[in-house]
DNA sequence: CTCCTTCGCTAACAGTGTTAGCCTGAAGTT
DNA sequence: AACTTCAGGCTAACACTGTTAGCGAAGGAG
């Protein structure tokens, strides 16, 4: 029988975005996200092409909510950047998928990548190289710390304003 | 019958040394392992407990190569910091086993992070907190550069320079 | 000679993404 | 009302992953 409401790519989307926040990027299986929609895995398959498209969207999702995010925070380039770094904290899973993992540049709305870019440039209002530089400071620091690769005892807000300084 | 070479557990770690420059982190399969020493997959638990044992040999021995190529370097900071961008770009499957999977600290040699940690530090030649920041940059830079994030036409040699001169 | 350890092997299990092929109910068309 | 079409479920299956159980043969020790 046909669902009353069957599972339309809207929803799979939806799901696919609240697994991943419950279960992280390793609990995002095919299986997984079937299951939560009350349907099997080869079902999915009736609605996307595969595994990647989901991701994709999920890279997107998360580059958006990122750019309302960094903008929605104060002026200064500090606030710009403790919002960066708040972010990708509360956003651990989200941030993993949109930056650990290739960005599949041709299954993502086209611009997205570029009107981060252009954003961090206007922030930073100095040239393409120097804003790459304070991206590369703000992602490292990021990955760094949701790896768990600074000491357990390391005072990473003392670190920030040292990072920030350097700018 | 027995071989008359079997691999013992340094072989096995010299194989899957070998097949993740070939292949990369993703290549590296306990089957396809075994098939490059000419054994089935199960019998190399005979020598080692799990897969995770291979990768934090990977995971030392990454650590290790690394240490010593900055070591080997100039002395100046520039020096040290294109060397950290040179070996990174030159062994990208080992740079991302050591710093883009959680680091195994449990099956690493004691002492081998911290080591380099210090080494860091002497070079930076402040505190704690500057020489992560200092840390934090390269391998963003690094990470997103070996992930393919900055456009095709950047000039990443000037974006590097910039960096260097941030510190 | 016998025992025991080492170190191969095959078969198997649970998990992954994915494909082929079937079936059913709803929607349109005549 | 009957016929066709098709969206969207389903099961079975394949190739891959890491891993375990259990078997068997070779070599060394007593």
């Amino acid at each position: 029988m046909a669902n009353t409401d069957g599972p339309t790519r809207e929803r799979i989307s939806v799901a696919a975005y609240e697994l991943l926040h419950e279960k992280g990027l390793a609990g995002l299986s095919m299986r997984a996200l079937a299951d939560q929609l009350h349907i099997k895995a080869p079902s999915l398959y009736k609605h996307i092409a595969d595994k990647e498209e989901i991701v994709a969207d999920l890279q997107a999702r998360g580059l958006e909510e990122f750019g309302i995010a960094i903008k929605r925070a104060g002026k200064s380039r500090k606030a710009k950047a403790l919002a960066y770094r708040q972010w990708a904290l509360e956003n651990p899973h989200l941030y993993e998928i949109t930056v650990s993992i290739p960005l599949l540049r041709d299954r993502i709305p086209a611009g997205l990548e570029d009107g981060l870019t252009r954003m961090i440039i206007e922030i930073t209002g100095k040239d393409h190289e120097h804003a790459r530089a304070v991206w590369a400071l703000m992602h490292g620091l990021v990955d760094l710390e949701i790896a768990g690769r600074f000491p357990r005892d390391a005072d990473l807000d003392l670190t920030w304003k040292r990072a920030i300084a350097m700018i």
